[in-house]
DNA sequence: CTTCCATTTCAATGACTCTTGAAATACAAT
DNA sequence: ATTGTATTTCAAGAGTCATTGAAATGGAAG
């Protein structure tokens, strides 16, 4: 993870309709979810959801794979982690207080 | 921290230039920075720094105190560890794989 | 082969974001 | 008081992003 991806990645989670569909991968596990699915789920037109999936998946944050008709979408787990990682290490210098906060949860 | 603050920290972080600065005042600690040398760190005008800055504080990312004619920035800790808990806990449902890959880093 | 279904692409529009330089504010020093 | 320094505010312009509905693609089923 370069800062370039995390930029993109970052951007990609800027946006409601996005994050709620990384919600709804991350929840759907290996299996992924298809992309009419997705759609409802967070309430986008067709149109919409495949604009927002595309973003989340230039940024990487999600693949894609067809079969029949049908185009199933899945959480990249590592690359988000990676993209956690390589804020807490990179970009907050490891800091021990917001990792802290973050991992234990400690009245934060 | 909820979904809108989440957002909003998320769209921050998607600039390069707020995203060195967040560095920048992570990496000072509990000091912080007064305004003008961080814009010299990131490399930005003076009314380009006094834009993102206000921005990274409007997301609660970072905090401002007035002290004679230097303003000094500094990081919030304890919001930036919120955000990071927030992000893996609400949107990844405390997905073990993820966690995993940003605390351990084993080879994500 | 025609119709249906899932999804993407496209074009148009409106909204937002970023950058720039100039002007304004506010304080300190001479 | 005047000058200088630190920072913010403002207005204009370019660029990017989001939404909409219509059209296109491509596979499945009758």
């Amino acid at each position: 993870m370069d800062e370039e991806q995390a930029l993109s990645a970052f951007a990609s989670l800027s946006n409601a309709t996005r994050l709620r569909m990384l919600k709804e991968l991350v929840a759907a596990g290996a299996d992924g979810r298809c992309a009419g699915d997705i759609a409802e789920a967070v309430g986008a037109s067709p149109s919409r959801a495949s604009f927002h999936l595309t973003c989340l998946a230039k940024a990487g944050l999600i693949s894609s794979s067809q079969s029949a008709r049908e185009v199933t979408y899945r959480a990249e787990f590592d690359k988000i982690g990676a993209l956690v990682r390589y804020f807490l290490d990179d970009c907050c210098s490891a800091d021990a207080q917001i990792r802290a906060c973050c991992v234990d949860g400690n009245g934060c």
